[in-house]
DNA sequence: CGCGCTTTGTGAACGTGTGCACAACTGCAT
DNA sequence: ATGCAGTTGTGCACACGTTCACAAAGCGCG
């Protein structure tokens, strides 16, 4: 076997986009679709083709000149290099009305993100079953996050208590989060946040849509995910 | 009265930005703290100070030197520019897991987007009430969306049918539509498109977990929301 | 085998976003 | 008045991201 030589970074912008081509691979590659070109993938994603190919070449050179890219290929260097050639269980933090819709999601576990466990501060709530997942207490979270190896940690409480949950969770030994709590995040550097914001999302839709006056505005930006994993 | 000159084009990325002054602002404006400093907001918002002045300079010269921005004066202007002077009803397909958890969370209300209503296309889902909301039935959209002056629409059906829900509520009126269901949707020019999609922000994280090979990397990317609103 | 068709991979130009550094300005003290 | 400490607003340089355009390369066919 081949020493694994240093990866070359991928650009923010990339990473953000290889997910998108991912889930579009599988479904062509489910539908026996053997090639795909820059310009079909693109199609699919929504993007410049050119941007399909540049993004593709950080992975290496695996596209056939005159032919296009090989499917399954393609999707299996996708998941190396994104890092989901194996499970990553992850920790919901907060058992409200939007954990449980997190925890009784199959979409994770699908996607190779199973929930590891869910956890709450209130004793009322520790104890119900949600999507096969018992809701355990707060207190069990580093039990949790060593004995099922969890890096990947969501916070799902109210603002208020988002940034002592993101403690607990750095404390228990979690390296990623994935905030849905409307609060800028303090944390220590070395661990990567991301953040889910439902108003701000609406907010930015407000401005383009109160700028919608008379002229039909078109294209407002793209459409890709590039919003980092602060460190 | 002034006449309203015309606006200028305001970035995306610092669109994407000022939801989140805004916020802190408000919490800041509840503490009846008058002045606040690029340097201060910088702080609290996890950016660079320049990044804030040159934001907030978009909006015109409302700071002060050697002395700051006023919170109250400040936050009038942001929802100016966001256009956020006036509710933006809401109004939701599907309503599932997801659906439910969003029209029975109070945050969008409160930040000015009421849930106008919520449609599904499964009979057996209509009639139920959630978050003091009906569910209707999704023949009802037309009807919501136009009595409701609706323009902002919520796409949380399974992905099979986000298309045709973008396609129903594009037909409505909607103009702006945040889609939860994990597809690239095609929606007419003009129409702006935003799009949440939980695994595609796991897999980031996956990403720069698994290069978190002994070296605690650093700073791997901002933390903003820069994702454009297509067209 | 050579030719034409197709599609990749990438250099280069352009556009957007970031952050430094500093002049311009405010307010206050003396 | 004048000076000084503090803070804004912005020009500039650089980094990052996007798109074009085209040479290089594979494929199939005669
Ligand atoms: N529900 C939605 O649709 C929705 C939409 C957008 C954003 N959000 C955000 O998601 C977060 C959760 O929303 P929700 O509707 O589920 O709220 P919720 O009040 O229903 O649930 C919050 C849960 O967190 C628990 N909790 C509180 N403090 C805790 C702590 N320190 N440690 C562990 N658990 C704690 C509470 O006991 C509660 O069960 C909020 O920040 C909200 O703003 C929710
Ligand atoms: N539940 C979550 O936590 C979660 C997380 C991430 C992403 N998502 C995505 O959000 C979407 C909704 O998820 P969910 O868990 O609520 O699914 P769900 O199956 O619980 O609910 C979907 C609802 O949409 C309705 N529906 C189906 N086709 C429709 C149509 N054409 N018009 C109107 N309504 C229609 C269904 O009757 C159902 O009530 C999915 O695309 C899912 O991938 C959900």
């Amino acid at each position: 076997m081949p020493v694994e030589r240093v990866r070359r970074r991928i650009p923010e912008a990339t990473v953000a986009r290889l997910p998108i081509y991912l889930r579009i691979l599988g479904e062509r590659a489910s539908e026996e679709v053997e090639c795909i070109s820059s310009e079909g993938l693109a199609e699919l994603a929504g993007v410049n083709a050119a941007k399909v190919r540049k993004d593709l070449s950080y992975l290496g050179s695996y596209g056939t000149r005159g032919v296009g890219y090989e499917v399954a290929f393609l999707v299996y260097q996708i998941r190396r290099e994104l890092g989901l050639t194996h499970d990553w269980p992850v920790v919901i933090v907060g058992a409200g009305n939007l954990g449980q819709a997190l925890a009784g999601y199959n979409g994770f576990g699908e996607r190779g993100f199973p929930v590891a466990g869910i956890v709450d501060i209130e004793p009322a709530k520790v104890g119900s079953v949600i999507g096969g997942v018992r809701v355990r207490h707060i207190d069990d979270l580093p039990q949790i996050v060593q004995s099922r190896r969890v890096s990947i940690g969501v916070v799902a409480t109210p603002p208020t208590s988002a940034q002592d949950a993101a403690e607990r969770l750095v404390r228990a030994g979690v390296t990623s989060i994935l905030n849905f709590a409307p609060v800028v995040l303090a944390v220590p550097r070395g661990i990567s946040v991301r953040k889910v914001d439902l108003a701000v999302e609406l907010q930015i839709l407000s401005y383009y849509e109160q700028r919608r006056v008379g002229v039909g505005l078109q294209a407002v930006g793209s459409n890709d995910s590039t919003r980092g994993a602060s460190a």
